[in-house]
DNA sequence: TATTATTACGTTAGGCGTAAAGATT
DNA sequence: AATCTTTACGCCTAACGTAATAATA
């Protein structure tokens, strides 16, 4: 039977051309290769090398062998790879949502319904969110609307209701509702890995900019400092509201269908039907 | 790194289901195979097996790692295999001749000009000697007639002129040529393994049966107890001109260009170039 | 002379088997 | 009681390194 750390030793020759070369990248004495060499013969029943006194080398067979245990190890390490992911999939939770607030729900819910389970999280678009879980890539989906496809369910998570911030003098602040049409064209600040959100406003609000913010706190500088609008939702209970953030701002909901959305939990395995329920009564 | 013994041993356990059996039929002891599959999952770096007390048992990821195990197992032994393969193909002058008198000269020259290499000959069909030859699967071939094609050289080889060989009593006896039609309708001792000779013949002769012999002997029995006819060549020199097989025979050349052919030599490699030249030479 | 492959030899570490323990059916 | 897995322990092989040899550039 083949070793596959003969194997390697076989390569590494054929990297470096001598006996001498070889043992020294590998850490190992001369006469270790030397052996190595021979047992190998032994092993494949053929021979492989050329010898002269002083100097060894492949002959056409051997560089046929070394083709192969090039293979052969790709092959070994690959199989390890693949077992260590294969049972990092079996351990881990992965979910991917099209927006971060109905994590803040499941992702704790998870934890405690699911200990020992790793969970693993990301953003992403809607259609690749479907994709994942109909393929069993992804164990749990969240889309801000319900879909029908055989082999997926999907039951209602969490409602989110979008609202505009925006300062007190301005004139728009005495509005106690305001659409997409009237803020069409109002520059405003806006966190990035915000989901789907961030491309819903793009559509609704085609005339503004959008200044994306990557830092948490440079973000909320500038919503203190500056008069530009900028966004918050029912969901959002983090400072802001209470402390001095929108301290000098109006939330101002907005009405359209589009800003009032009903995540729903897309999932293949029946196991986690009632994390949608335990979700909505943390709520 | 992983050792394909050890991965021996996972894919035993996985066919016998028990540590004690797998330990059976690799005449190892039980304990050896507890270590190796503890050594198993260090080296993945994952848990492999369910254990209770008195029960171990393949986990999901084990049964991933098994397929795994098999894939390398069967890819190490065909290494092996191939290897072994290519270095016989490379010790081997490999021939593939349409007929036999052609290889009765052939072979002599090859085995003292190449002393070492092994040299394996069998009988063809001419469009599979062609194929065969250019692609490189066999070294040497011999047609009945030279071809044109690119990467293979062509050189003549041999004559060899075909006669039939007629009872004295016969009406036909008299006669110092005779075609194919004129033979055509009487039947015909043949011995087999001939080549492209027999198809040559029930094309011609359409109209004659002919008695295949696989036994050399049996075919000179029926020779010389029967009034069948039977064919001869000018490269046949065996003991049937001299000795009694063909005593109360008259052997009468045939007219006709496909009963006179001109063997050629096929070859990829030039170092064979030279061996047409000492088989002329030798005739 | 410096480099390289190979052989000889002594040492050590890893792998195996025996024995025994713990647990289940 | 029988079967199975695991641990403990002692032995022995086989793999390694050091040193020496031989040959080449």
């Amino acid at each position: 039977m083949l070793n596959l750390l003969e194997l390697e030793q076989l390569v590494a020759f054929a990297d470096q051309g001598t006996l001498s070369k070889t043992a020294e990248v590998l850490h190992l004495s001369q006469p270790t290769i030397t052996r190595t060499m021979q047992h190998l013969e032994e092993e494949f029943g053929v021979s492989l090398f050329s010898r002269s006194k002083n100097k060894i080398q492949l002959n056409e067979t051997g560089k046929k062998a070394v083709e192969y245990a090039r293979g052969l190890l790709a092959d070994a390490q690959e199989a390890v790879v693949q077992v260590q992911a294969f049972d990092k999939r079996l351990h881990t939770i992965t979910v991917q949502s099209c927006a971060p607030a109905p994590l803040w729900f499941l992702l704790p819910v998870l934890s405690s319904e699911f200990p020992g389970q790793t969970i693993s999280s990301t953003l992403s678009e809607e259609t690749e969110i479907l994709q994942k879980v109909a393929s069993g890539e992804c164990a749990l989906g969240i889309l801000p609307w319900p879909v029908e496809l055989k082999g997926v369910s999907c039951v209602p998570l969490l409602e989110e209701k979008l609202s505009v911030c925006v300062p007190e003098e301005h004139h728009l602040a005495s509005r106690e509702h305001l659409t997409f049409e009237e803020l069409n064209g109002f520059n405003c600040l806006l966190l990035s890995q915000i989901g789907f959100w961030d491309k819903l406003c793009r559509e609704k609000m085609p005339a503004s900019r959008f200044l994306v913010q990557t830092d948490e706190f440079e973000f909320q500088e500038l919503v203190r400092q500056s008069a530009l609008f900028c966004f918050t939702t029912d969901l959002t209970k983090d400072i802001r509201s209470s402390k001095g953030l929108l301290a000098r701002r109006k939330v101002i909901p907005i009405t359209a269908p589009e800003a009032n959305v009903t995540y729903h939990l897309l999932f293949t395995n029946p196991v986690y039907r009632t994390v949608a329920e335990t979700c909505r009564a943390r709520r």
